[in-house]
DNA sequence: TTATAAACAGACCGGTTGTCCTGTTTTGTT
DNA sequence: AACAAAACAGGACAACCGGTCTGTTTATAA
């Protein structure tokens, strides 16, 4: 009854990797649902399996831990979830539309609204540290960039002469982050489709107006 | 040199309104610049010059204090940057513009970013409690009603017959809240210029391509 | 005046947080 | 086998947090 020797030795097995990835998969998750502040490293250890001292050996400051939760796990959300649909699509409105309706669909088949990782991030950690502030940054910054460059795509095809690269970009990241804002915010995905729907009449409206206007005149010979 | 009384007796002064402004004041640019979490009471307390007892008096919790801020001074500034200029301007457009252009300049001239304070607290706030999540969607759904309001009004006069007021609303608080993340991460307002920029050629660019083609139709004659 | 409640002061407390430290086990190298 | 370094265990700790409590002062009303 006294002094129970919890784990008896020559059982561990060590697992430097695997042990890493088990952290870094509970911070993200935890950072994205709570917040980086309402998540204390000890809800992380309990919920990794993970001691103290390895935390401490993986990640010598909570500092760390989120430095590394934003460079290898929001980036790579970002480029997930948004870079390569838009590289992949026929055309960067295709692209930002699909995007915009997977990320809807899943919003609605799971009934529950987390946020943008890296809006939710940047918002409470931006301004706390230059340092998250600089990761962040990075990760927009290539958000837009990739973005951009499908629109210099569809320029050298012909397409979206009249569109501005680094505007609409702009406009695409900044409207599907500030849906999903409202989104979470109102814990509905409605508005995502809302803002869409507008992007897209408004920022085609032009070339569908004139085209029909073309076909009108067509008639009328 | 012992004991020295710090207040001695008969010099105060009850001012409860004064208190709980000061209180407020001091928490709402708290919680703006560091966040909810990041704030402590004690900061709070002694950047307003109160006690313990005080706060307790006015805020019992803070959550309370909180509610307060979110429901009294958020819901105000949403209402004075963006409401009330949208409807006392000529049109939608105008509004929006001119909203856009007020805010840059403003960041522009102060030099740093702070971002949205309803944006700021919806992230950090919207799951934490439901009645954080309840206040704030209400204050971006009043948010959202004044514009698509504003719309339907200029639709009335004949203007904007192929917008539709809800989504352009949706699209309009998107982009700005989306821009303002963007713009508190890189520290740098131009990214409301792209947008605004954006989004105005996206949506009016129907109409003023239209106006320019029959200028060069004019000349050509 | 006197009673009564509001407004405020200031200490106190249990619990939590992030970090550090010492020791033990495992792994890799020679 | 011998050794060093990495990987991990687990406790300790000081600082801090939010909330509570008791007591005192001020305002209000009878």
């Amino acid at each position: 009854m006294t002094a129970r020797p919890k784990v008896r030795p020559g059982k561990r097995t060590n697992d430097p990797e695997g042990l890493r990835k088990r952290v870094l998969d509970v911070a993200e998750a935890s950072f994205q649902a709570r917040g980086y502040h309402a998540s204390s490293l000890g809800d992380l250890m309990a919920a990794a399996g993970v001691t103290g001292g390895a935390l401490h050996h993986h990640f010598p400051t909570k500092k760390a831990l989120a430095l590394a939760v934003i460079e290898e796990r929001v980036a790579a959300a970002v480029e997930t979830t948004w870079i390569a649909p838009v590289q992949a699509a026929g055309s960067t409105r295709e692209g930002v539309r699909s995007v915009f309706e997977a990320v809807a669909a899943e919003l609605e088949q799971q009934g529950f609204v987390r946020g943008c990782p890296l809006n939710n991030l940047a918002h409470e950690l931006s301004l706390a540290d230059p340092d998250f502030r600089t990761a962040l940054a990075g990760i927009f910054s290539a958000w837009r960039q990739a973005i951009a460059d499908k629109v210099r795509a569809d320029q050298q095809a012909g397409r979206e002469q009249d569109t501005d690269p680094q505007r609409f970009a702009a406009l695409a990241v900044a409207t599907y982050s500030g849906a999903m804002s409202m989104a979470k915010t109102t814990q509905d995905s409605a508005v995502l489709r809302d803002c869409l729907n507008a992007l897209e009449q408004g920022v085609s409206s032009a070339r569908a107006k004139r085209r029909r206007r073309v076909l009108r005149q067509y008639k009328a010979f």
